[in-house]
DNA sequence: TATCTTGTTTATCGCATGCTTATTAGGGGA
DNA sequence: TCCCCTAATAAGCATGCGATAAACAAGATA
């Protein structure tokens, strides 16, 4: 009884498969930086592991090194191509489209971990944010915009280049959906718990409201 | 010559008015942390405001004290009272109260000092950050919600309590504007150069949408 | 000019941090 | 059962950090 109790509570060293600790250093460290951002300390983050300073330098040479592999982790695995495809199947209606796309964006990023990984960095100014800003703005955004035009009896985008302007109006619904990630997992505040209404909210009254504007900025 | 090229290159100890040098630490510290975050190192701030490490010390008994220094600057002094009038003034159209109060916010808050200190204070979930965000909710928001209540003919504020999620509709445009000062000053991305036109653009979409939606939000 | 106050610097302490080196021991293959 | 590879640890180095103590000097006062 003892003894297990005593296995159990201090298991020593245990040696794992490379490949198993290393996922597990990883999933850690994305945890640990997205809680206090990338000024914490490797001791800390070990501690968290229950393994040894070191060995965490026997996996990733350096600090900067983990990182990256976190950026890699939080970013690159959680980008759907079949978005771009949804917003311009216009087999559905946009609004539609609009409400099943932000849904599942939403699913896919809110969660502690990116909301905060994505902010910190951000706020490092990484290039690795900057590309991901691009990618918004040029599969999801630009063609939201594009369906707008289409829904209005606008030109199209090839006859009429879409402007730096409709791309703006279209980060500002993309704000909205964000900012409930922002509120709850960076400010801890508390949100709306029926996420699904909350998006179809917004995306009624941007649809509801945006005709005239983006009719007034292709007239320009 | 040469010695007023050494006077001006190394003027060596220079001894300020006590408020005189305090107003420069502070104002050293609001730009340094803006920058790299509250984990910036003291030697590197009194490096930036050429004085000794030691003489930050003199001012403020620890890093944390200064710290605190610049919250109170950033925030306290950057809230107007007015705002809240200013909304609920019923000469004026709604539309027009809203593009003036968010042109006069956006002119208050929109510099890199700020929206990054608030980012970074968010993060690490300081409680001043959270009183701010309850003073947005009570003085801004609930009164845009009461005002749109007004306009569509909804009950008052007095009869039926405005609801979270009507706030949270008031929320996504208040995102959709702040939005911008984050791309701007934390992603450092290009924005609009129109603000004023961006601003107006958002209003007239929210208010052009809102109607059906809050009508809903007031049935049930 | 002599003196005194106090703003500022020099030198340093104790501890923390990223990273390295040398050693130990888990566990599969013979 | 022994052996060997290597995962894992223990100990430590160089540097950096917030903070302190003592010495210094600028400028007002008499």
């Amino acid at each position: 009884m003892a003894t297990r109790e005593a296995e159990i509570a201090a298991p020593g060293r245990r040696r794992l498969p490379p490949e198993e600790r290393e996922r597990q250093i990883v999933e850690g460290a994305v945890r640990y930086f997205a809680e206090v951002g990338f000024d914490g300390q490797t001791r800390e983050l070990a501690r968290r592991l229950d393994i040894t300073q070191p060995l965490l330098f026997r996996y990733f040479p350096t600090k900067d090194d983990l990182i990256d592999r976190v950026y890699e982790e939080v970013y690159l695995r959680r980008w759907k191509d079949e978005w771009t495809a949804l917003l311009a199947d216009r087999s559905m209606p946009l609004e539609a489209r609009l409400i099943r796309y932000y849904e599942d964006y939403a699913a896919t990023i809110f969660d502690y971990e990116w909301i905060r990984i994505f902010m910190f960095s951000g706020l490092k100014g990484e290039p690795i944010n900057r590309r991901y800003l691009r990618i918004v703005r040029e599969r999801i955004l630009e063609v939201i915009c594009g369906e707008l035009r289409h829904d209005l009896g606008l030109p199209d985008a090839a006859v009429l280049p879409v402007s730096a302007e409709e791309v703006d109006l279209a980060w500002s619904l993309h704000a909205a959906v964000f900012y409930i990630g922002v509120r709850k997992w960076a400010y801890r505040e508390p949100v709306p718990d029926d996420l699904l209404g909350y998006i179809s909210r917004n995306v009624r009254t941007f649809l509801g409201g945006v005709g005239p504007v983006m009719r007034e900025l292709c007239e320009t």
